[in-house]
DNA sequence: GATGAATGAGGCTTCATTCAT
DNA sequence: GATGAATGAAGCCTCATTCAT
């Protein structure tokens, strides 16, 4: 509401335009000048800001990931493995559905080149699966975890689970249509821009779905009592 | 080396190159003209069987999608839903180990555009799908496998492991180098084009992993006798 | 109805589907490969008769002028000069109510490329205006036609007015809508596509038309008795 | 010679440079990246004010056909109905005369494609013909012209005679070469690329036609007066 | 800092023409 | 003569980025 723009204003103003234009369109899609018109800004104004197009991505991604983590960290500060465990994926499921277009990006977009995939070091995804392969190697420690699998690469595989879910319920639609239609034989092509909307299934509850997936993995990964 | 080309020739030998193509520069910086070189075919020859660049891209994943589930309901077929389950992981992940160009496409670079997540249908997929659910239900049916989560979902969870895992496992490096090692605080684009190779983990044994994801799936869908 | 097709029938079948296709899409928008399967052979047989699609063209134009040519020597063979002249315009404008498709390769598509304006000499169409250039001039020899214009200028803007009578009935659709209906003010292109279907006036009595053309030429050159 | 460049300059730029591409080249040979080179701008300034070849083409023809309506109504404003026939056809075919581009555009870049003679509403042409129109029926009203011709029709005729002239009048060459020549009997597309210039008429006064012009069409709608 | 008009490299795709069968 | 799969040159247009104001 201010006139002047607080310091960084912009900067965020722009980030948020992006992640809205990236979500919507894809990042390939995306048109730097959309994100230009949808932050109120002018187009070079976004190179003040950032080195390019693929820079303001990395940067959304890292932005967005650090709040995520400190917010991962906040949840499952304090608690036993298995606890923290569940708590981390309730959370990071319920973000999902807190903020979609914060999900895609996290989930979508930054799959969307192997540019970035093969060439982007990307730290902050690091972290996360330091952290969440940290709960499960605690958990191995202290013994209420199995260790048949190792901590870093069960984070892994925790994260697909969510990932999945998360993607999954991206692409769903709003529930109001039905099931599943599988299209004809017709060349591929010909199945784009014809919507696809009744392949897609109807959105599923997702922050339930935490309780299927601490399951899951819990009752995969926790050394049974009476073994 | 024959004169002659054997029908239905030059369609494979351009579906190949651009498997290769696509799997080394991703869909978006792939060149046609570099799929038609690498084919040994014309540009325009291209086109006389596929309609587009994105029906090339389509048509390449259904092609390798039926291959994949061929392959995959072969390797399950009259096995009870537990061993079937391991079956199905374990086919799975040996394919990618064995064709990783063929792994790219089918983790990566179909996710490479919203434009191909969210407009088109994808049958195959969904078979896929339905086929890993269909295992589950099998098992949920005569109550080898716990009824918690929706045999839909837990098929999603389960091919979210895989996917992670053969992500994870393309895009790490030959096993030469160490282990992640976190860059600077430079920005994000900075660790682009510096081949973030010190980042990339070392490959791990894909084909191992399939006893750790079964034995996370199977014992946590499991029932287990002494409830 | 011959299973051996006789000397020429290709050639001939290939000028009828060049003049459908020409008449249907124009000149440029016209595909080689569409003539060809219009007329049931091969796109490379199109070759063996005619050096280019340009050729065809020309050819084409050539093949009607001089059947026009012909009719209407045979129309006004004989005729004194005033009745010769109506007999002519009575005859073109015939010709165009009948064969459509060969009316608008005679006045649109020959004019479709200043290549073909510029570069082409076009003996044939030079032969018809000297034949009517000829008409008028006998007239003026004769007294019968003022000889205020010099014939060939004469013969031109005759020959414009049946032009453009033959294309605004050409252009004109069926008489099944209204009148003219003047567009918006959006940008030129927006206009295209859209049919311009409301803009077409409806078609008029081409045929009738000719005894205007005859009344505005012969009473314009004519002599009056009564000078 | 100014830096600073008018408002409108550039498009005005564009548009200059086109019409003497189109009028060289003709609409389809023409290359947008000659208009540019022609206009001092980069290929894509051109997209900045037009939105696509197509777009600039009848923009180019509609900048034209208003400014020709324009003079023509102040030509012929207050003028008694055969004056003002006479005015609008002698400055017509100056106008032609004066610009030879303009004129080349006009009479015959736009019949280029059926496209545009199809598809395009043409709202400009649909004004000229009206007025030229509204002038014949202005005549036909007070008693001096005849009306055995609708005057929608003769418009057309006279639009006809104007534009067959000023046809045959751009595509003469200079008044150096001698009369026409008739080409020999090979195949049509001999003819061509060979200049055909032998066989091209020199120019005509296309100014004095107008005398020419004004006393077929008045002569011949004109009521006699002792008839 | 902010603007946004201008840039221009470069890709996907078309289609007339060829030539081995 | 007939075929039609293959060719490959070439154009329209897009859009990330720049820079004069």
């Amino acid at each position: 509401m201010t006139v002047h723009s607080a310091p960084g204003d912009k900067r965020e103003r722009i980030l948020a335009a992006a992640e809205r234009v990236f979500a919507k369109n894809g990042f390939f899609a995306a048109r730097v000048s959309e994100i230009a018109k949808d932050a109120g800004v002018a187009d070079g104004t976004i190179y003040l800001y950032f080195k390019s197009k693929d820079d303001l991505l990395i940067s959304l991604f890292e932005n967005r990931m650090k709040q995520v983590i400190a917010m991962l960290e906040r949840v499952t500060a304090g608690k036993a493995p298995v606890d923290a465990l569940r708590s981390f994926i309730r959370a990071y499921l319920q973000l999902i559905h807190d903020e979609p277009e914060a999900a895609e990006v996290l989930t979508i977009e930054l799959r969307q080149s192997s540019k970035f995939m093969k060439e982007y070091a990307n730290p902050q995804f690091a972290d996360f699966l330091r952290m969440l392969g940290g709960i499960v190697a605690r958990g191995q420690d202290d013994g209420s975890l199995a260790d048949a699998v190792p901590s870093h690469i069960a984070a892994r595989m925790i994260f697909g689970v969510l990932d999945e879910l998360a993607l999954a319920w991206v692409l769903a639609k709003q529930p109001i249509s039905g099931s599943v239609v599988s299209a004809g034989q017709e060349s591929g092509a010909d199945r784009l821009k014809k919507g696809a909307s009744g392949a897609r299934p109807k959105k599923f509850d997702i922050v339930r779905a935490a309780d299927w997936v601490g399951g899951l993995v819990t009752q995969g990964l926790e050394r049974r009592s009476n073994a």
